[in-house]
DNA sequence: AGCGGGATTTTCT
DNA sequence: GAAAATCCCGCTT
């Protein structure tokens, strides 16, 4: 299990790893392309927690959160978008850190191919993946990659050092209603991938 | 620059 | 039947 860094790292709870992931790295490679992107917004999602869809009690939905850490846990929200979660904690407490930006490093033009910005006149700049559907669309990851284990291709989530404690924002969450004062929603400071300030 | 609504489907009350 | 871990477009200041 010595080279099981990454489980290691994503078996403690939420709140710890969310902070933990910024600066790791999450790549998709798809059709020998290879899309990677360095994760620099999260939040974290406990089953203690009211935010959390994990709250009440496991169902087909949130099966995936309470499993073994390391996999992915994505979800189809507001009829149209994914969103997609790293699980965390031991197997059997519903925990997961919801990546929500994410700095584009390898494969940028195919990632604005994915992205599905309407008849919008053009996406610019850190508008490609500054949010958690648009990152999912960015890396192609919708329903299938649900339950994938992140040491696995083609989706695989890579474990860089710590960054300094001074680098990371840590705030409230963004578009909750519940349990909203908590402070679990970490971003790389000054870090224009940000999805907001 | 900022606010408000529509899209669209899964999930739970 | 309503709300949801969102995004984009159009209208108003």
């Amino acid at each position: 299990m010595k080279s099981d860094g990454l489980i290691e790292l994503l078996s403690d709870t939420a709140d710890i790893v969310a902070p933990r992931l910024l600066g790791c790295e999450i790549e998709h490679v798809l059709d020998d392309q290879l899309l990677r992107g360095r994760v620099v917004e999260t939040e974290a999602y406990d089953q203690t927690d009211a935010a959390s869809h994990s709250y009440r009690g496991r169902t087909p939905r949130t099966d995936v959160m309470f499993g073994p850490p390391g996999r992915l846990y994505v979800y189809f929200t507001y009829g149209m978008y994914y969103c997609c979660n790293v699980v965390t904690g031991p197997e059997g407490h519903g925990s997961a850190v919801l990546l929500r930006a994410i700095e584009p490093l390898s494969g940028e033009d195919a990632m604005l191919a994915n992205r599905q910005a309407a008849s919008k006149a053009e996406i610019n700049g850190v508008q490609i993946t500054n949010g958690p559907a648009k990152l999912c669309q960015a890396l192609r990851l919708d329903k299938q990659a649900n339950g994938h284990d992140l040491r696995q291709p083609p989706i695989r989530l890579v474990v860089k050092p710590p960054l300094k404690p001074a680098d990371i924002v840590s705030t409230s969450r963004i578009g909750i209603s519940q349990a909203t004062d908590a402070p679990w929603r970490f971003y790389l400071k000054n870090n224009p991938y940000v999805s907001k300030l």
